[in-house]
DNA sequence: GTCTATAATAAGATAGAC
DNA sequence: GTCTATCTTATTATAGAC
């Protein structure tokens, strides 16, 4: 903790861990082009002017550096409050899904670390599935506080938590095979409808994504 | 076409197509195990019991044999009616994947290989780009010929198209990765249930998945 | 903290014998 | 149709100099 050149406060910018930020941003990068197990250190490496041995100085292997991807994501979800047990109206979700059409390279990253994570040794499979099994939890609970044991769609929050997440996911690797056709945001959007019951009262939720 | 020992049907069991079907199927197990880029020829050769050269025989590379699995599926596809212009009922789509869910081996090289497939030269890539393509395309269809202009729960058929996908999609991945927890078929159902705006009604659809 | 050099594997693909 | 042998190229990781 302590710092041989002055005070830090928790958590703030020691050279190496800015280092080590670079790293992961490039290391993100390159998984969203070529997957986990298609990326090699020497390509992380060159993006931060380094070479593949320098990079094993700051992450001892290529399976250190991913956990700190994967932590990486941790904190970004801390501290935007989705996991700090904040109360996330389902309305709000629809801005989250629009947040996220706007960061490709976020999201591709995570659509192809998923599909990897279901394999039998991947490195990511732990994280996933916990990570999974939280988000349903909290999705429920979130659902519970705002609606109470019915949707007024009809679902119980228990019912309606997959499938948000499942939504999510599912329209990710779609939108990201086709960003024209499809619309993101406005199809979770729908999907929010129907859940609220009030799918066919034209609200704002655009017209869709295919044809 | 013409075999040298006798007449056969169209599409019937050369020594050779047989030999083939052969190493898709382990070819699919593979990559089920280990992703597209994570499998090594070797190990599939090994399980039919061929060294890789002797695999390398039967397709001549790599990407070859990748293309035989995707076209493997289309084969079957067809044979199950999904895309033969047939119609489907909305109703059927929850026994689809209730029968999915008696095969995880299958949903996990397609779940594997879907995820992969978004990255920048992953040679599935245009295979899954059309696929998500047609499969919005018939969905519409076949909903707009089962419900007219608008489903009962308010949607449009071009709304709704994208939606069944992602679910399908989002929930294999959440199944595959804890299938205790998560009742793929129960959850789809109940989506359906949603998009038929008869969710809350006590239908036969289970109590959800989550916990 | 970063480099060069190198070890130790592993992979896809080709050549040519049987 | 299948094998052995080999080429070529990548890759992770280590050792040790600067």
């Amino acid at each position: 903790m302590a710092e041989h050149n002055g005070v830090r406060g928790l958590g703030r910018t020691t050279r190496s861990e800015e280092r080590k930020a670079e790293i992961i941003r490039a290391a993100m990068e390159v998984i969203a082009e070529n997957g986990y197990r298609g990326t090699s250190l020497a390509v992380v490496a060159e993006r931060v002017g380094l070479t593949q041995a320098g990079l094993l100085h700051h992450f001892p292997t290529k399976e250190a550096l991913l956990v700190a991807v994967l932590e990486a994501r941790d904190q970004w979800d801390i501290a935007t409050a989705t996991f700090s047990g904040t109360f996330w109206p389902l309305d709000m979700l629809g801005d989250l899904v629009e947040y996220n059409s706007g960061r490709p390279g976020i999201v591709q990253v995570f659509t192809v670390l998923a599909g990897e994570s279901v394999t039998e040794d991947h490195p990511a499979r732990p994280y996933f599935h916990e990570r999974y099994r939280l988000l349903r939890e909290l999705t429920a609970q979130s659902l519970h506080e705002e609606f109470g044991d019915r949707l007024p769609g009809g679902l119980t929050p228990q019912q309606a938590a997959p499938l948000v997440a499942a939504v999510m996911d599912g329209l990710q690797v779609q939108w990201l095979h086709d960003p024209e056709e499809v619309d993101m945001a406005g199809s979770f959007r729908a999907f929010v409808g129907l859940l609220k019951g009030t799918a066919g009262q034209d609200a704002d939720h655009g017209p869709g994504a295919s044809g």
